[in-house]
DNA sequence: TACTGTGACTAAACCGGTTCACTAAACCGG
DNA sequence: CCGGTTTAGTGAACCGGTTTAGTCACAGTA
């Protein structure tokens, strides 16, 4: 006796049952086009069997696979550890679930985020953090695969969802410059080395050239400017979007002999990182150093002082992608993108204060004007 | 002229070079079957139609999908706003990157974990949380998909991975008794809604009932036993696995009239959770309270104060499950299960001290013993 | 009795690839 | 020039389902 070691197919249960392979199909499908009796036997032979039906297979005939793909420039291991990604796959993996759809994330394969759409078998794509010119978009675009992008620069062809980041970090800088801080020190996120020019050269601390960042250096910028000020590039530093991003940068910048009396930061994470370095060194915050955020992850209230930091509305940013891609997936023809911008908000914790009597300055004028 | 809206396939691109669709599927699978000039222009026909052969199709005739799946009986949005397991998943991912498996995360869909198995196309499962006897289990050997269980009890068909939760345990009570502490109070995790009983009574509060928390429990209980003092139940409380989760235990404690001088958390997230509750109660940490967590989260020695802590290798568990996944997945037959247990070691920060000199009882007995 | 309709079920085509078994032509040493 | 091997390529079967277009038996109607 010959043991069957894979799995039933479809066929099997039909022999066992004595019926025709559309009648299995309907059996689970659409019951209704069986007799009550065919329907129950056919599913009690299929149960006895341990049959289920083939996925893979049935993907292939419905030409849909119930699955969405979130597509990132960054390797998995990357976005899982940083909590401002956790949280828009939060609101993605709602909004997915809600709708019946499976999740997949795709990220470089072997180095390649080309290999890994090429492989994926998705019905659409959220893509994060993915700059517009980025060769990919062009190689979706080319599939035909429904995309929509979150924090890149508007594309009219694909519907997308960014956040006022102009707007919020403006706020930011207000915010700072009102308390008389006229000394600041902007940390950016930096361009990963897999976004970096080809000889590696110039990759790290240097600012990223995507949307989101060059967005919130111009709200820091016109904040600046209409105070009379100006933000030079040497105000400006860049390190990863961690903890212990921020923590080097601050330090960087300490070694370079800056001496700011306010830190805006382009992440929580970063933020939380430099007031971890400027404690080592033994400032009190916000006493001798105030420090902003940006995001408002969970985290940020929890810290000691509490952040203040720009809110974003992370989660409502992932729902509202799939939402816009499941539009466009589900009805295919006369569809017309659709382009979401989102509120940003300063919340005002306990890391920020007025700036210390002994660096005021006379007339709180900007340093060298 | 009618425009073609779906996606070219290869019998397009084969009729379109003038050769049959073995030879298309050849030239991108095996050139070395073709001549070289031949491969070439099947190649570059295909790129002028923009061909991408169908993932799929290539599924169902490869009979594997070179993807991974992660059960958790939690939702995805639980998933991953649990720093533990975007650890986890971080040791997930950078093993199957590595190896050239994508990952699939399967959460309960619709509320269903069955349907999302059943629906779900991977070549095995690595399972994080699932308790031994949960049904899915049983589904899935049916279905006879290789899978590995991470964090449960033992299986003998299955391999497996699990940490010495319970020799972590006990170090993390001995290293409290040892600083004088009789007083103590545990927080547990507690059982999520979905595996409570079906009336949803007990459902709060409750400790989970899985392995991991009768492990660390009995770890616990085994160094209290050894220093002549035991842990009753109402020493026990439990909580939501998150920050929120353990402020909440811990004021509900508090409310009870608990006063202890310890708190032992099963998660580093309970410990700081609990580290807020107490601070905001007018304690100091570590002078009238110490706690000490479990896990060892990145967040752990960035807490004020440092958090004593369980450490264990959370990344490695994750790639170690991989690994097994894999010698299963790709040599089937004459494959034996294996069994991994990864060691625990006690880190001490800055959350703990002696005793506080007021609660110091003569001969640092037990209370009541 | 012949005609029409309906309920229950089936054979065959199809989804879009891969692969097995085979062939025609070129090559090759003796 | 012969028999054997390589090279380059092909047609058909196959993966495991769904779906289209029937077939067949039987009941109802004129």
């Amino acid at each position: 006796m010959e043991r069957r070691r894979s799995r039933p197919r479809i066929a099997d249960v039909a022999r066992e049952a004595g019926v025709s392979k559309t009648a299995v199909s309907f059996a689970f499908n659409s019951p209704e086009r069986l007799s009550t009796e065919t329907a129950l036997r056919i599913r009690e032979v299929a149960g006895a069997l341990g049959y289920r039906p083939n996925p893979v297979a049935r993907m292939l005939t419905q030409r849909q696979t119930m699955t969405l793909g979130v597509l990132t420039p960054q390797a998995l291991a990357v976005i899982f550890s940083n909590p401002f990604f956790a949280l828009f796959s939060e609101g993605v993996a709602h909004a997915a679930e809600d709708l019946g759809y499976e999740l997949h994330f795709i990220s470089p394969l072997h180095g390649s985020l080309a290999l890994a759409v090429g492989r994926s078998t998705v019905d659409g794509v959220v893509a994060i953090g993915l700059s517009a010119d980025h060769p990919e978009v062009e190689q979706i675009r080319g599939a035909g695969l429904p995309m929509v992008l979150v924090d890149s620069d508007d594309l009219p062809e694909h519907s997308s969802v960014v956040v006022d980041d102009e707007a919020g970090a403006r706020a930011a800088a207000e915010h700072i410059l009102s308390l008389g801080h006229r000394d600041l020190l902007v940390i950016a996120v930096e361009r990963p080395a897999s976004e970096g020019p080809a000889d590696g050269s110039g990759v790290s601390g240097e600012p990223r050239r995507n949307g989101v960042t060059e967005r919130r250096l111009r709200g820091y910028r016109a904040a600046l400017l209409a105070a009379g000020g100006d933000l030079p590039d040497d105000r400006i530093v860049a390190g990863r979007s961690s903890i212990d991003g921020g923590s080097s940068a601050f330090q960087r910048a300490w070694a370079m002999g800056l001496r700011p009396t306010a830190v805006l930061a382009m992440s929580d994470a970063i933020a939380i990182g430099a007031m971890r370095a400027a404690r080592d060194l033994g400032l009190r915050i916000p006493d001798d150093l105030s420090v902003v955020g940006f995001d408002d992850i969970d985290l940020a209230a929890h810290v000691d002082p509490p952040l203040t930091t720009v809110h974003q509305p992370i989660r409502q940013k992932g729902a509202d992608a799939v939402r816009l891609l499941l539009a466009e997936v589900e009805q295919r023809e006369a569809h017309r993108p659709e382009h979401i911008r989102l509120e940003t908000r300063l919340i005002v914790r306990g890391s920020t204060a007025p700036v210390p009597a002994a660096r005021l300055k006379v007339g709180s004028e900007f340093p060298g004007t």
